[in-house]
DNA sequence: ATTTCAATTGAGACATAGTATCAAAACAAA
DNA sequence: TTTGTTTTGATACTATGTCTCAATTGAAAT
């Protein structure tokens, strides 16, 4: 089951946190929610030269911490930011064209469930990412 | 279920792999091969200054390539590698001590064949790591 | 044992991703 | 409008890793 698209605001839940509603956050913010595929750090920062650099981390960082978006480390090492449209979620990333695709699935939290009985320690947490080709990669090859 | 212990000479790994056993090759990987808990790569440079700093990244990046180890990303974003004792498998990598355990487990290849059924792309690989407290942290807190 | 030559090395420059510092500017509450 | 805290931008710095290139080395062929 493929994730819904239903968001909150982004800006509106940093406000909620108590943080300042400024100028340089509102423009990163605004660019990221025209991103349903992910997007790296510099990536927003070359598209913003008004904003700083540092402080397109800081936002980065801010929402990272609020939990609205979620770092991805894709299968050649390199990092990408991904919004999060729900709070627990995985990831598919298509190797050819890139597209992030949100992944529920019960199947996957039974068997973390699982596999918590089976080992002798206590998960606090885990990270789950999937290579895939997406359909339409697929589609357009053949 | 934790993987065994067995693993072949990694040395002989590279050379059957046609590649040339040089001396820096052989002092890295006679050092990794007595980190059973995953390793730095400025960490092994570090205790080896007779290498150079490129061919230590070099060795690391070779055995990768070969897959006899494998590259972790722990929770707060730094990497670490870890020897591979046997193909594929997955990590419980301890948050309070750092310990890299090998995890196998069917459930988890059965949870992958079932999500493959469920998305419309194709899954060519995946990324499964879970943050744990190890069962001796867990008892040394008691 | 010596030659040969591609594979490998070390030094150091470069690249990339991100953090720390700190004076100046901007919020937002009073 | 004042005030005090947050936030910012510039820039230096750190960490991790890659690239370049001349010099060296391993090992295969003599």
């Amino acid at each position: 089951m493929v994730a819904s698209q239903f968001r909150p605001d982004l800006m509106s839940v940093i406000e909620d946190m108590g943080y300042r509603m400024t100028q340089p956050r509102r423009d990163v913010v605004k660019l990221l929610e025209t991103k349903p595929d992910g997007f790296g750090a510099e990536e927003i920062h070359a598209a913003l030269p008004e904003v700083g650099r540092a402080t397109v981390y800081r936002t980065i960082r801010l929402l990272l911490d609020i939990g609205v978006i979620c770092k991805l480390v894709m299968r050649d090492g390199s990092t990408k930011y991904s919004l999060a449209r729900v709070e627990h979620h995985h990831h598919l990333v298509c190797v050819r064209c890139g597209t992030v695709e949100e992944f529920l699935d019960s199947t996957i939290e039974r068997m973390v469930r699982a596999i918590g009985a089976e080992v002798s320690g206590e998960i606090l947490g885990h990270r789950i990412e999937f290579d895939v080709i997406c359909k339409t990669c697929l589609d357009y090859a053949n």
